[in-house]
DNA sequence: TGTACATCAGTGAACGCGCGTTCACTGATGTAC
DNA sequence: TGTACATCAGTGAACGCGCGTTCACTGATGTAC
């Protein structure tokens, strides 16, 4: 097999990118070895590196990737403030705290991506900041100081709600931990 | 080397678990082994099975001992809201933030704990709500279920605000992420 | 008080395994003549 | 149109290494006589 159309090392790259997405946020980046993400990918070992240089080149792709479908599906919401009330009972509720693989990067990685190197908190960087401006512009910008703050706050309680309902044991008490996160949130949005 | 004095396991243990508290805290709970962990303790790799039963036993007590350890570092802050004010300064400071080892083991370590097993999940269920009735009790209890959605709020948002800054690849941003984090913590404590 | 023995925290080599990475090779296709 | 060749995405075995765990052993101490 070779000499594919063009467009074909694309199409497997983009394979290797949503595959490598899904292991990652479900077994974290520590976690997740080459040889059996490759294989669910349909391939073996040896071709991912005519893919990425390293496994830590992957993360940064993976993280710039995933975070720029984030802000894409924020995007997609309905305009203004009321989008934003949908996110947070989207991104608050039981199906995104038991679907990891599925879900939010931020949730499932930020404590691993403060850990990594610098090209993958790079790649972090900028894809939070298309966040956030996302966010920032969906509020009603006449504090803009403010409202960058309003945005960096409702970012870091969501994140900081899902990773705190995914580690608790009790279905009953996380799912309590969802309910007053999403009180919180939309009391933030309020102000 | 044996039959030393009663106390003598106990001691070695506490060695074990602050040397892991460590470990776990600045390169995770996979990205840190055994071997090298215990070496760190002055010990060799054999001698930890007589303190664990397995790795994942040691984490569940590491995640016990770290949570007990902060729920009584805020029991000795300034009594009341005034503690709570001290400690998102200590919190969110760029101290904290750049000294992963010994600081918060919820920013360090949470999204790897939602990845782990029973055992886990239930040390850091036990140690989370200790850290919560903490915060609760200083807030004035007047509408008990409000104080107890502000405690989380506080929490969670500490946690997601320094997981956060420390994956910003450029400082002055991660600086800045820390400044609004204050400014809307010490907010919700207002209300 | 002096000696023999039981205890058991700690030693260190070994186990099978999966890790990230390298590399000589394959073989279906597009291109050149 | 038909044949020879160059391309290169993907193969799969191999590398040295660190992983979690097991286990026969050591040897300094407390205890029994």
């Amino acid at each position: 097999m070779a000499r594919y159309p063009k467009e074909h090392k694309d199409v497997t790259r983009r394979r290797i990118l949503d595959t490598a997405g899904r292991r990652f946020k479900r077994d974290g980046l520590d976690g997740s070895g080459i040889a059996t993400l490759m294989s669910d990918a349909g391939l073996t070992n040896g071709a991912f590196y005519a893919h990425f240089s390293s496994k830590d080149d992957l993360v940064a792709a993976v993280v710039s990737d995933q975070l720029s479908t984030q802000a894409h599906a924020i995007q997609q919401l309905r305009p203004g403030q009321a989008g934003l009330e949908d996110f947070v009972h989207q991104y608050l509720s039981a199906e995104h705290r038991d679907e990891v693989a599925a879900g939010c990067p931020s949730a499932a990685l930020l404590d691993e991506i403060g850990r990594s190197g610098d090209p993958v908190k790079l790649a972090y960087t900028a894809g939070a900041a298309a966040i956030l401006d996302e966010v920032t512009t969906r509020l009603a910008p006449e504090d803009p100081a403010t409202t960058r703050r309003t945005a960096q706050s409702l970012f870091t309680l969501l994140v900081g709600t899902m990773q705190l309902a995914r580690a608790i044991a009790d279905r009953d008490t996380s799912d309590a931990v969802l309910e007053q996160g999403i009180a919180a949130a939309l009391d933030l949005l309020a102000l």
